[in-house]
DNA sequence: ATCATTCTCCCCACTTTTCCCCACTATTTT
DNA sequence: AAAATAGTGGGGAAAAGTGGGGAGAATGAT
């Protein structure tokens, strides 16, 4: 699926191309249609494409909405959730409301995450980075025990 | 698999030619297709063939993304990751931001390990192994389990 | 309802990046 | 020594990404 960091930018009209090797199978899967959300630890965007999505909804769902904090997940993902096509040059508009939310200026990061992408301010990116490096770095924390037996 | 270092050089276009006695097994078992990406603990980078990738990103999918530091690995691995291509003159081009990252300049050292390859600058290599030799020679550390097993 | 303003999206033009191709040198093989 | 192979360097075509004009749709105010 989707993997891998792209520097892209933002146009003054707010729209952003989508990198040509992800087209294809947008439009194949889900006709260039996409959700574009908020993420809910980091300041960054989630955009999935459509079918993905609804994966998403899915499970969303599933969660009750008696209890506080799975209803603030299912808020806040949802709430924030806006459909966005990709035009005929394989653009797609980023509703203003959410670059607000992201800080997203004219430098973006796009970075494949698997099912989704998600969307950072180039500047935010570059710090959440260098500070996951440094983190890793110092090494002075409890490993999972999923990451003890972890090899890449 | 792929074992010990080649010196190679970057042109000034960034690209690196693969030495061709890998080539053959990059392109029939991946097409040439290869993912490039950091390290997470040393400033080199990792460049796998897409297969061999693909088993790295099954590893990153069993994480969880509430887990701050598995979290963070996922970002750090998945997020820097960039597909890059053979050529048809077997030579790949190496993106910018890595190359930054890992302070690459002319001259290279590509470094065969098992299922990847490690990129590091020359300068850094050489500084890196001389540092493992010494710290192995001083023998102020503690073996993990697997180590004190461990026969060559 | 009408008009004005904003927004969306098509189209075209420009710049940058990528990649194919060929040429040159150095090393290895015959 | 000649030939073949590996690695390096660069020109130039093609592709990808960027920017903006302008038509039509949507929104909002009078």
């Amino acid at each position: 699926m989707f993997r891998g960091a792209n520097t892209l930018s933002l146009d003054n009209k707010g729209r952003l191309s989508i990198p040509t090797r992800y087209r294809e199978v947008l439009l194949s899967e889900s006709e260039g249609k996409m959700v574009c959300t908020v993420d809910l630890h980091q300041s960054c965007l989630l955009l999935y494409p459509l079918i993905e999505w609804e994966d998403v909804e899915f499970k969303l769902r599933q969660l009750s909405s008696m209890n506080p904090h799975e209803r603030r997940v299912q808020r806040v993902l949802l709430g924030n959730a806006h459909e966005v096509d990709m035009d005929k040059s394989g653009r797609i508009l980023v509703p203003a409301q959410l670059r607000q939310h992201a800080g997203l200026e004219k430098s973006i990061v796009l970075s494949g995450q698997l099912n989704k992408f998600e969307m950072w301010s180039e500047v935010q990116w570059q710090a959440q980075m260098e500070e996951d490096i440094e983190t890793e770095l110092a090494g002075n924390y409890e490993l999972t025990d999923r990451l003890k037996d972890f090899s890449f």
